[in-house]
DNA sequence: TTTTAAGGTTGTAATGATTACAAGATAGAG
DNA sequence: CTCTATCTTGTAATCATTACAACCTTAAAA
């Protein structure tokens, strides 16, 4: 299958939990958080423990696999899908959008600062229509 | 003083509480996490709570005279330096450093999405000079 | 095949940041 | 001066995350 094929090109042993953990972030686009992940997970596989969600989502994310959002007032995140592009948070309810990526050129360098640019992180933070319509009301 | 009016301006009564944690992040560059705020405030006012940090934080967040920032593996850290500039974040040392805000217009538009965009967040991780210096060693 | 060792997984216990809450202090309006 | 709303404080909870140690699995060697 796909998916293993990843996981052992990043050279990692395609187990079960990781192909599931994989997988719920690659068909799903909601950035779940640990919990969301796990409680999808759970019902399959009922031995499944949310360490190992922990343990393989930074196996995930250190392996370039995933992505990790960080958002403000908000735990940690994940994004299995890694076409560069942005996020849009609503800070009423929550939810994140994807976006295209609007940049122009590729990452911009500051190696004259001595800085060396691995990668980029664009977020934007505002109301979506739902939230807009319930104050409204 | 220029800080007080400020708090009255956003309708916030300027407890010496407040000015000092205001006046903390724009005295500073350093973009610190709560701790940092409380240790250096501490010593000067012996009965500042921790806890009235967090809450001088978000209320001055929430005024919108103070930002906070969603660094990946580290916890919140504050910026009390409103002018648009991004960050770049070194994942080997942990240091945030201030850049110039390379948008060439403002906000993008989302609205055919429905969505409504109110701030941007733009920030690099990589590595800075000192960091690629020990590495090589 | 068995053995073995590295790599994975599990669950509990610890940690650390953040929040809730209730009591005490303060400041401005009357 | 008194009252009330607002702030501050400290302790106790909560919640996400990590440490750790035991157990399982796999793949490759013997």
């Amino acid at each position: 299958m796909e998916l293993s094929r990843r996981l052992l090109e990043a050279g990692l042993r395609p187990s079960v939990q990781r192909l599931a953990v994989l997988g719920d972030l690659c068909h799903h686009y909601d950035h779940p958080t640990v919990d969301t992940i796990y409680s999808r997970l759970q019902p399959q596989m009922p031995t499944l423990s949310k360490t190992t969600v922990y343990n393989t989502l930074r196996v995930l994310c250190d392996a370039g696999l995933v992505r990790s959002l960080n958002i403000e007032y908000a735990n940690q995140r994940f994004d299995g899908h890694l076409e560069p592009h942005d996020h849009f948070i609503c800070t009423c309810c929550g939810r994140v959008y994807d976006l295209p990526h609007d940049r122009t050129a590729g990452l911009p360098s500051f190696e004259d600062l001595g800085l060396h640019v691995d990668r980029e992180e664009v977020s934007y933070y505002g109301s979506c229509r739902e939230c807009r319509g319930k104050q409204a009301r």
